[in-house]
DNA sequence: TTGTAGGCGTTATCAT
DNA sequence: ATGATAACGCCTACAA
């Protein structure tokens, strides 16, 4: 097993000083042609590099960006991810993954696992069980001992950072109107618990369109449905009670397990009843018939995210005065399919 | 913005020496009751935290393990990571991920990225391209500069290193022979191009339980699908010219494909037809019908690699003698839904 | 043109 | 019981 090569190898094994040495491989032109040439011929025989710890140490810089997110194994969050590896890894930095599994007590620590040094910045989005306890010294802390961290997503208004996130609103206010438009007139609404901050925005669409359309929001439309444990039965008990002719899903799966009960009762679909759900993951492609649904457009987000974080970083590095906190708004769009009249 | 506290603010605030400082931090009896007491709560007081970066320069351990797979948004790859990442972060250890795209020079350049002293072992998938050339002469390198090393699932026979498995011909050969006792007589193989290993596994599972049934293997029978670019005109041209009773896939979503494709013809599942697929994702078990799927436990394939690599990287710490390298074969199960008889 | 010295933050060895 | 020193690998201001 040969070991890592290091300055000092090199600058015994040609006898010269290890400033000459490091000089020589960043080309300065205090060194004379010859030991240059000499010097670099070797670094590349050996195979020199760097090694990332030493300068980062030096450096008081990492290029390593953390990520805390609630699910890995879940499309939106995995695309957000992509696009923020992407950015990052153009930007020359490395990304260090830590999956809060929902749970509060894993979001913190995992960020006091990696706030100490070993990344430069956060880009997260809030865990369920945050959300619900709505407390965030741990990100308050963490933005105090000056290492900066954006939000995307799951997102809280009580913190004073950069934010990324999604027309929630605005979209899902533009989904309730063309179902409108296509006539119908029982559109129910199945979200989660109210704790989850998309999910209330996407609700306020929901009910200004209901309104501008002059409908009154029925709370018997509204069908919530637990995050982790999706019972068929539930959805069947509610299209038993409730008469509906349209449905907008928060998410994919509920979309898609509403749509298969309501197959199951013989409605048809698009005729009978129409579906919009939100995320244009695989489900939606594949499913019978297709799900119209609202892209999140992930890839940009995590772009955006990691562009912000970046940034800001690197303007810390430059000793520029601080920017304020900017909140980047991304645009969703519908995606037309099946499971909608067009 | 506070700045991050280090032992050399302590020591400067309580008037004593760094090496004091370190020693009391750790509790050391060369240290008085008094001054230790008084070091402990003023490092309470102020958060104090060792900074890992100089820990690891220090260490030569980063207690990093980098993740380098061919794809993120992607359930299989998603699952294993899930695994990785949870026994990893139980170790103490945090996982960098880079995605290679299923290109060779991704793959290429984000393992030089990570393999200066960022991390302390790799695992890894291969990606397509990596494949298709079989050209490993990087990962030879990172094996060579003494860089511990685990392969899961797209793994080389070229390479002498750890690597996690799935006895894939065998339960292909056990998926096989369920159709075949369900009286299927003309089963499909919808595989990818045959650089995957995996998919060569799968294929000879396939061909040998044919032949235990005394069934001949037509070539006719077997649809190479692109990866990358599924056409639907494809896998109906494919049952226009071949009669199919049953169909193994290798991946989920050639089997949702040809799945839809054959209610579209009006086969009746599994009535005429039967289906299994590769990877227990979300499609299968949302699809109408839901699919039969052989289950790979990318979670226990996951825990398994990070523990095959961190076991290596520890052993290596205590300067034991090396341990020859392990191939761990998880088994995967059949999952049985509706697509198949039963 | 080359080399010396100090420092990034921590730890371990060896004085005092 | 406490402190000085050196080292991990790299960089750079300053000296020679």
């Amino acid at each position: 097993m040969k070991q890592k090569i290091t300055l000092k190898h090199i600058a015994r094994e040609l006898e010269v000083s290890i400033s000459t040495v490091s000089k020589a491989l960043k080309n300065s032109d205090e060194i004379s042609e010859d030991t240059k040439e000499k010097i670099q011929a070797f670094a590349k025989l050996y195979n020199y590099k760097p090694n990332n710890i030493a300068v980062s140490l030096k450096n008081k810089r990492t290029k390593n960006i953390g990520v805390v997110i609630p699910d890995i194994v879940h499309h939106f969050f995995t695309t957000v991810f992509r696009g923020i590896e992407k950015y990052a890894n153009e930007q020359g930095y490395n990304v260090i993954i830590c999956v809060s599994d929902e749970t509060f007590d894993k979001e913190v620590i995992n960020m006091e696992m990696l706030n100490n040094g070993s990344i430069d910045g956060f880009i997260m989005s809030l865990s369920a069980e945050t959300q619900q306890k709505n407390d965030i010294t741990h990100l308050k802390q963490v933005l105090d001992q000056g290492t900066p961290l954006v939000l995307f997503d799951r997102v809280t208004d009580d913190l004073d950072c950069d934010k990324v996130i999604l027309n929630d609103e605005e979209i899902a206010f533009e989904a309730t109107k063309k179902l409108l438009k296509e006539g119908r007139k029982r559109i129910a609404l199945a979200t989660t618990e109210s704790y989850f901050n998309v999910s209330e925005k996407r609700a306020e669409g929901y009910k200004r369109a209901l309104n501008e359309y002059g409908i009154e929001v029925d709370n018997d439309l509204v069908l919530v449905i637990p995050y982790d444990d999706i019972q068929e039965s539930m959805i069947d008990a509610f299209f038993d009670t409730t008469d509906v002719d349209a449905v907008l899903s928060v998410n994919e799966i509920f979309a898609i397990q509403c749509m298969g009960v309501a197959k199951k009762r013989g409605m048809k679909i698009p005729k009978d009843i129409s579906f919009i759900g939100f995320t244009d993951g695989l489900l939606s492609r594949y499913s019978n018939p297709t799900l119209t649904v609202v892209a999140q457009h992930g890839i940009q987000m995590g772009e955006m995210a990691a562009k912000l974080l970046i940034d800001r970083v690197e303007r810390e590095d430059e000793g520029e005065e601080e920017e304020s906190f900017k909140t980047e708004i991304v645009k969703a769009s519908i995606i037309n399919r099946e499971s909608t009249l067009n």
